[in-house]
RNA sequence: GGGCGGUUAGCUCAGCCGGUCAGAGCGUCUGCCUUACAAGCAGAAGGUCAUCCGUUCGAGCCGGAUACCGCCCA
């Protein structure tokens, strides 16, 4: 150390080391290196997060372990990086650009522009969480840093979606699903919270109606409901068929209060006649289980309220507009107007908030995307199986039972923010949405009595009308169209007698065709540049038909049809095609479809566009000009289910991932168990076909100390930053460790890191203490010249080195905390150091440097062991005390980063060093006799400062440096060593294994004091001789007990009745009895 | 309703394989600026280990039940 301040400072130090770990590159991972791997993968915060106390946690961890595996010497990888967090950073940005004055709606904007300014939120503000973990010391490989929207990221969650696609396993649907009216988009369950409350169970009334349709005078079902806005979309009121109460009652008809709308009265099974009075309104649009029997019963589903939670124009004008809320209390009142709402009662129920926008979640039928959850039973038996361990192992039910009741992942997001789902949708598809123009079939007949007469009545007139060969301006595109002869004759080689329908409507059918797609054209010939496919609607007669057609592009402007396919799409699904006499075709007089008309939604044409690649494309790229992209983006957490593997280069570059997966170990809370962890593992299993990690480390929640989880509304959630510009990151880290046992909640309070800072200078001033006492740093250790102190410490060291290496194996890190609090402050410091100032403060120079030897052994140990979680100041002290002088450069010599983890001191060691068990006892006598000295002179009120004699008697030999010891740690003026002492009567004294200790006070007149003290002593030993005897004279004890717990029953009774009959006798003799 | 945690000193929590196992830190009280550290040193007080039953020679510890608190799932 250059200069020796007081107190550690650790602002500079923390800044300078950082720096220097990041210059040198100390935290970079090589691939090629051939120490064995271990390798962490951030649980990616969010993007425009800051840092909380809940990461203080999680990284914390992650240091120690990575800090940990440098030290055992592996190659390590710590690879960081940030997620997108769709909805969050969406709203963020949108009510910031809101505040700011800029849009009242992200619709302002537009998508493009929108995410513009998204961003560059996040090139400014992206940052902020990497620094800040920077400041708390971690040693993440910064170069790695991955972001999940990355285009190089972006392009692994498309590939993913795109394969899983093509296996089958994604697929579109329409689904009552959870909408949040808040972010207007839809969530997954795993999203939803589910929060008690106090609500409120409504009784309405519903009139019935008789045969005739009319409401019967005074007769009514009632029915229960908590969300009576509802009632405005309800389309039947159901009743258990069992219900004997009710069945008189199924089959007829109610009147739908406020919209005057009769609706049936059925009976379902899912009613639960317990509730309420057994009759429930179904209400199809708005509740998942009402969707179910809508469907069962062939209800209609009439949407009362909008994606935004406002009541629709259906919900009626009184209601129309309303927020959902207001229309609850609004349809109140008018029922209660109308003397309908028989009743209200309390009602505590549970609720579906957005864990996002912390509304209350909205069931809506909407088309979503789903994914049926691969690799299933692999990744369950992984977990179940042992191969990926849990700590604590708890968890691994919660993961169980979730594996073994998967339900599809709503995987579709209607936001902007995020990977956009890559399927591809021709822009012919929105126009299929409107109106188009029908080409309606003209009167001309061809004449034929067979397939292959026909056929050629149809090309002679094709060519009679001048069809081929002639341009014809397509009105969708404005641009001409030929008919080529090849391409007809095509047709009509394909598909026979349809086509010869078509033929007398070919011009307008091209006219108006829509142009659905454009793809680019396989390189088969260089001239074609593209092909385009179209589609018209035809009517014939009172049936619609559906014509595709190919159109291939040349270079450079010359467009020709090359190609007319003609399928045929009918009413009659069970229509057969071709080969048949052109009467099969005719017209048939019943149509379920508008049969009049010249304009047709072309949509009612294509019964399933998702599933026709002339609408939909799977795949990463565009297909090209004319096709748009789904406007839904995907949940993040399909994002972040990769990041194990595509942080790491996959799919193209594997020398990382060959390295460095599966990674070694995952810390993350365990809330996202769902979200994440069981999601990567899947994906893990199914990408990289194996395990994404080995052990995963659920951390507990930060809670304030009084139990309450932090959050900005409470103010309750300190920010870590100024904790560690106030104490420094060390005494963070190290107070946050200390109070988090592995699994449990964490009640943070700002004294933890207190005592974080005071431990890190108690660990200054120690160096320093060894510092200014000079001489060779870290010289031999003479055996012949260790004293028992010597002995004592390096044996409690190697104890603190085994019980810390066990809680780190163990993940026990608030263990180890507490080991290295123990062994630094209590053995070392406040024991082993004060003796050790009997030998530095005594003349003896080759004692003195023994004693530094040792000092210097412990310490630089010490720090070793400190390091993980104390990663700046032990290399401040690393350095400043010159431990790296002699290691190799990359074992210590440069860093303490790479200095080797202690190891418990082996045989030969002990051996060499004369270090046993009984060293321990000894020394132990020793302390424990300066205690019983020191509590002599407090109970005699002797001030602590106050120099005084004491006088030993000592059972043995005592030696010289012994002896020293007590006069320092007794602060005695003076030791009388006297083995024939006889004490003045009354003269307080106190014993241990290595004899008696004496404090003759020259006023002895006032000996209350001392009764006192003994009196209590002998009480103390009373019930414990009580208590040893009580047990030995039990016969079962004797006889069933171990042998070598009566031994040490017995023992402890001879110690306790030897202490009892002591004090009694220093009793009586003060003249008590 | 099902599952998982928890209940130990005034506070926050350790306590592993049942036998010195009644422990730590903070807080409190007392005395000390003793030449590494007042962010410190020395000493002390504080608990029927939620309740009940059981297993055992022996139970914070194992089993069962109850109460209360918290979380997750339906």
């Amino acid at each position: 150390m250059s200069e020796i301040s007081k107190a550690y400072e650790p602002q500079a130090a923390e800044a300078k080391w950082y720096q220097f770990w990041l210059d040198k590159h100390f935290f970079s991972a090589n691939p090629q290196s051939a120490k064995p791997a271990y390798s962490i993968v951030i649980p990616p915060p969010n993007v425009t997060g800051v840092l909380h106390m809940g990461h203080v946690l999680n990284n914390t961890i992650q240091d120690l372990l990575a800090r940990k595996a440098r030290m055992d010497g592996k190659e390590v990888l710590w690879l960081p990086g940030t997620d997108h967090a769709g909805i969050a950073t969406q709203t963020v940005v949108e009510k910031a650009l809101r505040k700011q004055g800029l849009i009242k709606h992200r619709d302002d904007l537009g998508r493009e522009k929108f995410l513009e300014h998204v961003w560059a939120w996040k090139e400014k503000h992206g940052g902020i969480i990497i620094q800040q973990l920077q400041k708390l010391g971690c040693s993440c490989d910064w170069q790695r840093q991955r972001f999940t929207m990355d285009p190089e990221y972006s392009r692994c969650v498309q590939k993913v979606f795109v394969d899983l696609y093509r296996k089958g396993l994604i697929y579109r649907g329409k689904r009552m699903v959870n909408w949040d009216p808040g972010a207007r988009t839809a969530l997954s369950d795993e999203e939803v919270e589910m929060i008690e409350e106090k609500g409120s169970l409504s009784y309405i009334k519903y009139p019935l109606l008789d045969e005739q349709g009319r409401p019967k005078a005074n007769e009514a079902v009632v029915v229960a409901t908590t969300r009576p806005e509802t009632m405005l979309g309800d389309e039947a009121v159901a009743v258990n068929p069992s219900d004997p109460r009710f069945t008189h009652l199924v089959g007829r008809r109610c009147l739908l209060p406020l919209r005057n709308k009769p609706i049936p009265i059925i009976a379902d099974d899912f009613v639960d006649p317990k509730f309420g009075t057994g009759c429930v309104k179904v209400t199809p649009a708005h509740d998942p289980n009402d969707y179910e029997m809508g469907l069962r019963h062939k209800l209609p589903v009439t949407v009362v309220i909008a994606p935004d939670g406002s009541m629709t124009a259906e919900a009626g004008e009184d209601f129309d507009g309303l927020d959902r809320m207001e229309a609850r209390q609004a349809v109140v009142e008018e029922l209660t107007e109308q003397g309908l709402l028989l009743k209200t009662e309390d009602y505590v129920h549970n609720v579906g908030y957005s864990q996002r926008s912390h509304v209350p979640i909205e069931p809506y039928l909407s088309e979503q995307w789903f994914l049926r959850y691969p690799s299933i039973e692999c990744s369950t038996k992984a977990v179940e199986g042992g191969e990926i361990t849990f700590h604590p192992d708890r968890w691994t039910k919660t993961y169980s039972h979730w594996m073994h009741n998967l339900k599809d992942w709503c995987i579709s997001r209607q936001l902007w923010w995020g990977h956009r789902i890559p399927v591809w949708y021709s822009e012919g598809w929105k126009r299929l949405r409107h109106v188009m123009v029908v080409a309606k079939l003209r009167g001309e007949e061809l004449a034929g009595v067979n397939v292959k007469e026909l056929r050629q009545a149809a090309f002679a007139f094709a060519r009679a009308q001048g069809i081929i060969g002639q341009d014809f301006l397509n009105l969708d595109t404005q641009q001409s169209i030929t008919v080529h002869k090849a391409s007809l004759e095509h047709a009509f080689s394909n598909f026979g007698v349809a086509n010869v329908k078509l033929v007398p409507a070919l011009p307008e059918l091209l006219r108006h065709a829509v142009r659905v797609s454009v793809e680019p054209h396989a390189p088969a010939s260089d001239d074609v540049k593209a092909v385009e496919t179209y589609l018209a609607a035809l009517q014939l007669g009172d049936q619609f038909v559906r014509v595709k057609f190919r159109v291939k592009v040349f270079a450079p402007n010359f467009r020709l049809d090359d190609h007319q396919t003609v399928l045929l799409w009918k009413v009659k699904q069970n229509e057969p095609d071709g080969n048949k006499s052109p009467e099969a075709h005719a017209p048939k007089s019943e149509t379920s479809r508008p049969a009049s008309g010249s304009r047709i939604t072309l949509a009612d044409l294509v019964s399933n566009v998702n599933a026709d690649p002339a609408f939909t494309r799977c795949q990463i790229e565009s297909p090209g000009e004319g096709w748009e992209q789904h406007p839904d983006v995907l949940d993040t957490w399909f994002s972040s289910w990769l990041w194990p593997f595509a942080t790491m280069g996959w799919p193209e570059c594997i020398e990382t991932l060959k390295k460095f997966y599966p990674t070694t170990d995952l810390v993350t809370g365990p809330d996202i168990i769902f979200f994440w962890v069981a999601r990567m593992i899947m994906a893990g299993y199914e990408f990289m076909g194996d395990l994404p990690f080995r052990n995963v480390y659920f951390t507990g929640i930060i809670r304030d100390k009084l139990g309450r989880k932090m959050s900005k509304s409470l103010g309750n959630s300190p920010d870590p930053l100024e904790l560690i510009a106030k104490y420094g990151a060390d005494a963070l880290r190290f107070g946050t460790m200390r109070s988090a046992p592995l699994g449990q909640d964490v009640l943070f309070d700002e004294k933890d890191v207190e005592l974080g800072r005071n431990f890190c200078n108690k660990l200054w001033n120690a160096c320093r203490f060894r510092q200014m006492q000079g001489g060779q740093v870290q010289g031999e250790i003479e055996p012949g010249l260790l004293t028992g102190d010597d002995r004592w410490i390096l044996l409690k060291l190697d104890q603190a080195i085994r019980e810390i290496s066990s809680a780190f194996t163990e993940y026990r890190f608030n263990e180890a905390t507490h080991t290295l609090y123990r062994f630094f402050w209590s053995e070392y410091c406040d024991w082993y150091v004060e003796a050790s100032k009997a030998t530095l403060y005594a003349g003896d120079i080759a004692r003195k440097a023994n004693t530094l030897a040792v000092l210097d052994f412990v310490l630089s140990h010490t720090l070793r062991l400190f390091h993980p979680f104390l990663p700046f100041i032990t290399e401040e002290l690393w350095h400043g005390m010159g431990y790296h002088e002699d290691m190799p450069p990359n074992q210590g010599g440069q860093t303490i980063m790479f200095a080797p983890w202690p190891k418990p001191l082996d045989e030969d060691f002990r051996e060499f060093y004369g270090l046993d068990d009984t060293c321990l006892s000894a020394v132990d006598a020793k302390y424990d006799l300066v205690t019983q000295g020191r509590n002599l002179r407090r109970e005699a009120n002797l001030p602590a400062n106050k120099k005084v004699k004491f006088v030993m008697k000592p059972a043995g030999e005592l030696t010289s440096h012994d002896q020293a010891v007590f006069r320092l740690l007794l602060n005695a003026e003076a030791l009388e060593v006297n083995p024939n002492y006889t004490p003045a009567k009354g003269t307080p004294s106190v014993h241990s294994d290595l004899g008696d200790l004496y404090l003759p006070l020259e006023d002895l007149r006032d000996l209350s004091a001392e009764k006192a003290r003994l009196r209590k002593e002998l009480d103390k030993a009373e019930a414990e001789v009580a208590k040893a005897e009580q047990k030995l004279k039990s016969p079962q004890f004797v006889q069933k007990a171990p042998a070598h717990v009566l031994a040490e029953h017995q023992a402890r009774l001879a110690e306790w009745k030897a202490k009892r009959d002591r004090l009694a006798a220093s009793l009586a003799e003060i003249g008590e009895v």
